[in-house]
DNA sequence: TCTTGACCCGAAAACGATTTCGGAGTATAA
DNA sequence: TTATACTCCGAAATCGTTTTCGGGTCAAGA
């Protein structure tokens, strides 16, 4: 059934090493023997086993993603997917495919790693949502073990990263409202730890604090990451006296949950109320009123880490190892215009 | 720096295959040197090679999922991710990983079969988005490679799948509308050739026609799937004269697509206009108005269908083969009430 | 005629694990 | 004492490739 080398060899007349090296280019086989060989590997449908041709190389031609989510459905980031679909897309474009698997933060994720790392079962690893203190960064590097990263750390590390610079787009945002007239501002942030949410909080604090406006340790409450948890946020905003006029959220989620909570109140966000989001989630654009949130282009982030990856995997040193982009502000509904 | 098993063999004073056949539960090792090929193992933090591993046992420990969108982005279809989430975990239940691709339906679809198949890269596959004559299904069943589906096809042949019964799911719907009141439905359909496509519109039909209601040819309009051609379509149906009143598409995004299209010429979806998705994608519940769809556990498919196939690939015989499942109609607000 | 080098090819050794098969040692039964 | 069985271990084959290294052939040049 399977068709091995040793088929073609028999087939063909020649060594098995002969039509190895005619079908990996090599310069020491004849040009006729050459096409020969193609020609019966073309008719018996010859695909070279992977497994075996790995063992021998080294190398297993896929690279490693390991998704952090604790609940088992994903639906917490849909932008996952434009990331995986970014990643999957470059790496088939280098012969490569995608390991996909799943392990929540905590205890059993270096384990995770490690099966993955000593077990050689990829090449490399895309890390994703780098936390404060990572343990897979530093595990990684102890390891020697080929990775790139999508967000930094808080380590004094030095690895290849790329990363979108949630400071500076909350910073933006924050501002427009502040420019909108806005001075009660409150702030739906992320779980402690997420270097996202840290970098984005950093962003809201600096353009207050820029602003002259105290940062209310009431008007600040935490998420995590769900729409849920975006409503029962609001709530507590909300609950304050007086109210903020204006909320930012640290993901689109949390803020389409705030906006939920918002109008379950019977406030009219965009006119009692401004929401802005941060991811420009596909859903951003069609909730109602639609979400003025922090645009980052998630796809070519995907396309950029594994191309990143993959060259360090040629042996190729990056010209660029870290590489951070600034989002940028997509006004829409839900900010409103300016109140008076 | 990678420790193999020979370190364990010298480290230990056996010889390799004694420490194999330690580590796998052999009964001819005793049960001293068995602990202490363990504790050494543990020592030196060893992972076999799981390449290697794979050659001799003719197994990859990895399941495969070519996703066949057209676009780059994945986006046309959110629930995609918790699909691929479902799999992902129940394969790493057991010990499984999954390993993803993406490729176009078209001609070069077969060859990126053959490279996974013939090259053994993974013990087996899940197709999903099956199609009317499905060339993966026949070129698998060809090969006699472990699979199974998500949709079923037309084309005679037999193999384990789970499918949602979407005929159903748009007949359940369509005989909503109708006893809402409605008379004139339009329907958006999805590209030929789409299996899942063929069932829903069916649904519709068959309601349609069980009603004793003409289906007007220029009540039929069809998109891509996306947002944006739900919207070009929903501009068809509300050029002819009389427009309808409501709206089946045959999936949630080309459903909100409509929405919007609705929307620009100033029509109140749920009052002046009904229009129901299918899919019930996180999006459906946050839109505004909220999306009447048809729900189906995506989730725990991927469970199942990944649960199937590991079943499978031990040997044993499933029990159920082929799965319909009938998804639930979740009646939100832009369906409206009864109209006069 | 002999040497040299270019050109092709094949034998065999990897790669790192698993698995088969036989053998040594010891205990038990005849 | 001998035969038998049982326990435990290791040598070697194996999986399907790649890659090294040496050898054979033939033509051109000395």
């Amino acid at each position: 059934m399977a068709v091995g080398i040793k088929d073609l060899a028999r087939e063909a007349g020649l060594s098995v090493a002969t039509v190895s090296k005619a079908l990996n280019e090599y310069a020491d086989v004849s040009e006729e023997t050459r096409q020969r060989v193609r020609e019966i590997a073309r008719l018996l449908n010859y695909q070279p086993n992977i497994t075996a041709r790995g063992l021998q190389s080294r190398r297993t031609s896929m690279v490693g993603l390991v998704i952090p989510t604790v609940e088992p459905h994903l639906s917490d980031d849909p932008y996952f997917l434009d990331l995986l679909a970014g990643i999957a897309d470059e790496a088939a474009e280098h012969e490569f495919a995608l390991l996909l698997t799943r392990c929540a933060p905590g205890p059993k994720e270096r384990t995770c790693y490690q099966k993955i790392v000593r077990g050689r079962r990829v090449d490399g690893l895309i890390v994703v949502r780098t936390r404060s203190q990572d343990q897979r960064v530093a595990y990684l590097l102890e390891e020697g073990f080929p990775f790139v990263t999508f967000g930094r750390t808080d380590q004094g590390l030095d690895f290849p990263f790329v990363d979108v610079d949630g400071t500076q787009g909350v910073y933006d945002a924050t501002r427009y409202l502040i420019g909108l007239g806005h001075r009660r501002i409150g702030f739906i942030a992320a779980p402690e730890g997420l270097m996202f949410g840290f970098h984005r909080q950093e962003g809201f604090r600096k353009a207050m604090e820029e602003a002259g406006l105290a940062m209310e340790p009431g008007l600040l409450a935490r998420g995590d990451l769900t729409l849920q948890s975006g409503d029962v946020a609001m709530g507590q905003l909300l609950d304050k006296d007086p109210p903020p006029t204006a909320v930012v959220a640290c993901n689109d989620l949390m803020a389409l949950g705030a906006m939920r909570a918002a109008q379950k109140r019977g406030l009219w966000v965009g006119r009692d109320l401004a929401v802005v989001g941060f991811d420009d989630t596909h859903v951003a654009a069609h909730s109602r009123p639609s979400l003025t949130t922090v645009s980052q282009p998630i796809y070519d982030i995907g396309i950029l880490l594994c191309r990143m990856l993959l060259q360090t995997l040629q042996g190729k040193p990056l010209e660029v190892r870290q590489i951070l982009l600034r989002p940028a502000l997509v006004i829409r509904e839900s900010s409103g215009g300016t109140i008076s």
